[in-house]
DNA sequence: GCCAACGTTGGC
DNA sequence: GCCAACGTTGGC
């Protein structure tokens, strides 16, 4: 059992999205770094913590919980020629990129970027350091306990 | 819109 | 295999 931050960009998929979506789940699409893409594929397991955090917006924070609810398959849209995602370097027969489903569990008062910088327990977080680009992040259980009792 | 930081590409 | 150039991310 772990636990992970994922980014999404509210306009492509909210915490309300997700809390609205049938079975209140959604595939992940769209994960196009390998070491995110490699996080899904050799760590992930249906169960795990998620947070869910909107960024590229407004407002950039922690705008939920969510749960890893399957386990890695391929993501669709690589082989969507219409689609921002497509890869012409993938196949199907060896498909490069990979996702896996969320289910909502929990909206939040969004917990914002600023606020989490200002706990030193939370120094660590990978999405906290300077230049992080990536998309899912690893976030240990002390974080998340801290989070997610101390911040909602 | 700016720009720092990072990942990827491609020439050599 | 190196590394410069380029593209993207994402906070501000």
């Amino acid at each position: 059992m772990r636990y992970w931050l994922m980014k999404s960009e509210p306009d492509e998929a909210s915490i309300d999205h997700l809390a609205h979506a049938p079975h209140r789940t959604l595939p992940w699409t769209g994960v196009r770094n390998y070491q995110a893409r490699n996080f899904m594929r050799d760590m992930m397991q249906v169960g795990d913590g998620v947070l869910f955090y909107h960024s590229s917006c407004p407002e950039p924070g922690i705008a939920g919980l969510a749960e890893v609810s399957s386990t890695v398959y391929p993501d669709p849209t690589q082989f969507d020629k219409k689609s921002p995602y497509y890869d012409a370097k993938s196949s199907q027969e060896t498909p490069r990129w990979l996702l896996v489903d969320v289910v909502f569990k929990k909206k939040l008062p969004l917990i914002p970027l600023a606020t989490l910088r200002e706990h030193p327990e939370l120094q660590d977080m990978r999405v906290l350091a300077k230049g992080n680009r990536l998309s899912i992040t690893p976030v240990t259980e002390a974080e998340w306990r801290f989070i997610t009792t101390r911040l909602v």
